[in-house]
DNA sequence: ATTTATGCAAATCGTTTGCAAACCT
DNA sequence: AGGTTTGCAAACGATTTGCATAAAT
């Protein structure tokens, strides 16, 4: 996934500027890693990606290219927050499976028919608590193949 | 909903019993006071319930109760993790209204008719991806009545 | 008696912040 | 030049842990 980079960081950039910041070399490599990523990852992962990134900068741009709309953060149940990139920058719209084993993410789409009846239902229910919906999160949480093949390449981020 | 407790302590110290460990007073009045909140909430709205507590043994203990099955940890974007009651011993099964800005989080039900076709479509997305399913996590994302009308009371966990 | 639970204070660890140097416009 | 961003080291704060005392079986 490495070509159509181009028009993805035309976008970040804009969100950033817009938010009155600057694009630089630092947020364009932290959007390269989340989009090489192809699944949300842990702040560590990052830095193993690239040991040379001072940890408290990551955090910094993180959360500014997150304010920017241009990535996600993503919450499971192990102790480190995950960043992806934002729905309608990188992917469809798509949930997780979360595996309770070894912490990892991947993403899943789900049928488009359960998709629909999802937002149909969810904002009549929204409506019907005077609650203004922005998203719904639907997680799988479970066991992934390879933890219940006992090869669990555990705190490994492939990719 | 303070009297149907009998039996809910009961299976309570069955679960704990069975982990090997005692059902003692502060894991039954925490069961009491996740009982009594009838939504998810965060360690210190237990001690602001009761200041007394010692926060370490309220940490250790709500590890016992979730590890007996007794309590589940549910995680949302802030930052702290809350408790509420098992499903199969408090209420039905559910999902949460979180609010971004204050950070609260309610019980909705969804239609059975969504959540029959959420069962249907996730346990074949699951074995499609070769992943054992444990349980879904269905949330709804957004601003809560109070915050949109400005009178968020925001960290008072009123109930 | 023996095992388990509690409270206190100290330690952990992911995350945040202060500040001086490096960067961009 | 003037405002941002970066890296380092120190600070923060939610959660965990060590240890001596209290409670439960």
């Amino acid at each position: 996934m490495r070509g159509m980079s181009a028009e993805l960081h035309q976008i970040a950039a804009k969100r950033v500027g817009g938010d009155r910041q600057r694009y630089t070399t630092m947020r364009r490599q932290l959007v390269d890693i989340l989009s090489d990523a192809d699944h949300p990852i842990t702040i560590p992962d990052i830095l193993r990606v690239d040991p040379a990134l001072a940890q408290s900068s990551v955090y910094r741009n993180l959360t500014v290219l997150e304010q920017a709309g241009v990535i996600t953060r993503v919450v499971t149940n192990d102790e480190w927050v995950r960043f992806e990139l934002a729905e309608d920058i990188g992917r469809h719209h798509h949930h997780h499976l979360i595996c309770e084993c070894c912490g990892t993410v991947r993403d899943v789409v789900v049928p488009e028919a359960l998709e629909a009846a999802l937002d149909q239902s969810l904002d009549r229910l929204a409506s019907t608590n005077g609650f203004e919906l922005r998203q719904h999160r639907l997680d799988l949480v479970g066991i992934c193949a390879d933890c219940r093949d006992g090869r669990s390449s555990a705190l490994v981020d492939g990719g």
